[in-house]
RNA sequence: GUUCUUGUAGCUCAGUUGGAUAGAGCGUACGCCUCCGACGCGUAAGGCCAAGGGUUCGAUUCCCUUCAAGAACACCA
């Protein structure tokens, strides 16, 4: 779509300036009085100030000047300086039929960070924004024209590695893996995902209740990280069982990743890293370990500094999370690099992203955006539980909400059932997910996503392929739509105003790294259009002008649809 | 304890350079299919924007205080 308020601000930039008045950026603002007219514009207020005038007078001179242009049906002022502007009928529709603007490509690659796997572990509700959040805003980059790379970073070198293979060797001790001597080729040990999924946790709660068994899995993740045969190729095994179950969950909730890497990948990078940093004189030893202050002058809390190497001489969270900057830096020179988990990393974040500007690891000018939301709770407002305490696996929510809407689905559809409950499922999932601010915790429910009616998923769905219908139902009878002719109502003239936002919601998007304005503004443009299609019988009218111009409009809004659910990464089904 | 975040309709939540009359969904009460797909559309009820003070033409928004809830605070990830 084309930038609507470009123009719009232009003009009145223009006009101030014919009176004298300089300004940056003339914001125009939709009408929150509409019975006044479509827009506003409110800095006459602010000029009063600067230039020590009555606002109504400034507002009188710019409404004079922009009366004169016929792209303004109506402009009025209002006290104490509020101008109120509505567009001339003309304007609309020569804005709508104008050709399509492509965003250009931008020679700038925006790294994202999301998904946040961990192996050994099935994926939970925890894991579901970071998934679809980041896999939007990938998608909203490519629209917008950057290039990008997406990279789920997974969580597969840390003690929860650690534990699962200290368990298994005490379970199995007769593994090949375990018996020092032995130098391979190993044989085929039964490890699936549901025995890992089922080890994971036991040997986690044990450790927290074991002062003798943490020990032991501390030291095994130590020998982990220090690959020593035997226990390092058991892990390459528990990898590959793990990730293919990851990546066809992944596939599930139509989220891509251009890289599996993670934090084995980073930790290769370590020494490189260590030695880099050491010759910059910037790593301190404190109590045992090694570590780099971040602080700096004006914090109001105190910031730790970034632990780099444990007291054992292990490595940490941070040091691989820096050794990932590193790594990606040199292979692939990012400008941005963005980061989408629960905000309470926050502190996490500040630590390695102040590490890595000091330690000149980023250019000056790579962004490092950490995009923390808010986290998932259970009813009772405490971080989200299963009634016996686990936590919900992502595919076990998937099948639950897919039945419900296997349920809800029209009888007369007969082929794809399951298919097109699980498109739909996708879509309450996603679009529930992604309509809340980002930074607000939220209350996992699962009646939420069984809740099919409303500003949910299925309603824009629905909307769309009922436009589709029509508008394929118009072609079957030789109708054709190339252009707007006429507004005709209200109806259709709020449909055009409603378009005329597109580019600045996926702007503002895009700026706060946030997808509820997206998911607002399809309620809002499919409300309005499913009013207008409910006062306006489109394949009966006989006014041949007014036909043409509300299939065309309806297209528009179908291609709007398919443009914004592709970007939140939602399916259309051809029926539901 | 220190620091940060949050507090908006019965419930779940929108609401940014401070703007006019504070919005939506669900739920509740009424309506709308002989006509393009009713998972749709409309109407109504529902609010001291946690409380108190300040800044100014103007505050849900900025500042201060209080109350309430949550989070983070180096050898976990």
């Amino acid at each position: 779509m084309k930038k609507f308020y470009k123009i719009l601000e232009e003009k009145i930039a223009i006009a101030l300036n014919k009176k004298n008045y300089e300004i940056d950026k003339a914001v125009v603002l939709e009408s929150n009085r509409p019975d006044l007219g479509d827009y506003q514009f409110n800095g006459a207020m602010n000029l009063a100030k600067i230039y020590h005038k009555n606002p109504l007078e400034i507002a009188n001179e710019l409404a004079e000047v922009l009366k004169q242009d016929s792209f303004f049906k109506e402009v009025s002022v209002a006290s104490p300086g509020f101008v109120n502007m509505s567009i001339s009928d003309e304007a609309l529709i020569s804005f709508i039929n104008l050709d399509d603007y492509e965003y250009p490509q931008k020679n700038e690659l925006i790294f994202l960070d999301y998904g946040g796997a961990n192996v050994a572990k099935s994926l939970h509700v925890g894991h579901l924004r970071s998934a679809n959040i980041g896999e939007a805003l990938r998608r909203l980059c490519n629209y917008l024209g950057y290039q990008t790379i997406s990279d789920t970073h997974l969580g597969d070198f840390g003690r929860p590695l650690g534990l699962v293979i200290l368990e298994l060797s005490k379970r199995y001790p007769q593994w090949q893996y375990f018996n020092n001597d032995y130098c391979g080729p190993y044989e085929d040990v039964p490890i699936t995902n549901e025995l890992l999924e089922e080890v994971y946790p036991y040997a986690s709660s044990k450790a927290k209740e074991d002062d003798n068994y943490l020990k032991e899995a501390q030291e095994m993740t130590k020998r982990l990280q220090d690959h020593e045969k035997g226990i390092y190729d058991l892990w390459l095994k528990i990898m590959e069982v793990s990730k293919s179950s990851i990546k066809k969950i992944y596939e599930r909730l139509n989220t891509h990743f251009d890289l599996y890497k993670g934090e084995s990948d980073a930790e290769s990078y370590v020494p490189e890293l260590l030695a880099y940093l050491n010759k910059l004189d910037i790593v301190k030893d404190s109590e045992g370990a090694k570590v780099i202050d971040v602080r700096e002058e004006d914090d109001k809390l105190e910031i730790p500094p970034m632990l780099l190497i444990k007291s054992d001489g292990g490595i940490l969270y941070s040091t691989t999370e820096l050794a990932t900057i590193y790594e990606r830096m040199k292979n692939y020179h990012p400008h941005q690099i963005w980061y989408m988990t629960d905000k309470r990393q926050s502190l996490h974040f500040t630590q390695v992203f102040r590490a890595a500007s000091k330690a000149r690891i980023i250019d000056s000018n790579t962004k490092l955006i950490f995009a923390g939301f808010g986290t998932m709770n259970g009813k009772d407002g405490k971080p989200f539980k299963t009634r016996d305490g686990g936590v919900m696996r992502l595919e076990d929510l998937l099948n639950d909400v897919k039945k419900e809407c296997l349920k809800h689905l029209n009888e007369n559809i007969i082929d794809n059932r399951e298919d097109i409950s699980e498109d739909i499922a996708l879509s309450v999932i996603k679009y529930a997910d992604m309509i809340p601010n980002r930074e607000t915790d939220y209350n996992f429910d699962i009646e939420k996503f069984c809740d099919l009616e409303g500003k949910t998923g299925p309603y824009i769905l629905y909307s769309t392929i009922r436009m589709k219908s029509l508008l394929n139902k118009a072609l079957e009878n030789g109708l054709k739509y190339n252009k707007l002719h006429l507004i005709a109502n209200n109806f259709d003239r709020e449909i055009l105003l409603i378009l005329n936002n597109f580019d600045i919601i996926l702007e503002k998007a895009f700026d706060s790294q946030s997808l509820n304005d997206i998911t607002e503004y399809l309620y809002r443009l499919n409300n309005s259009y499913n009013r207008f299609y409910n006062e306006n019988h489109i394949l009966t009218e006989s006014d041949e002008l007014k036909k043409e111009s509300w299939l065309y409009l309806t297209s528009i809004v179908y291609k709007i649809n398919n443009i914004l659910l592709d970007i939140l990464a939602i399916k259309i089904p051809e029926k539901m």
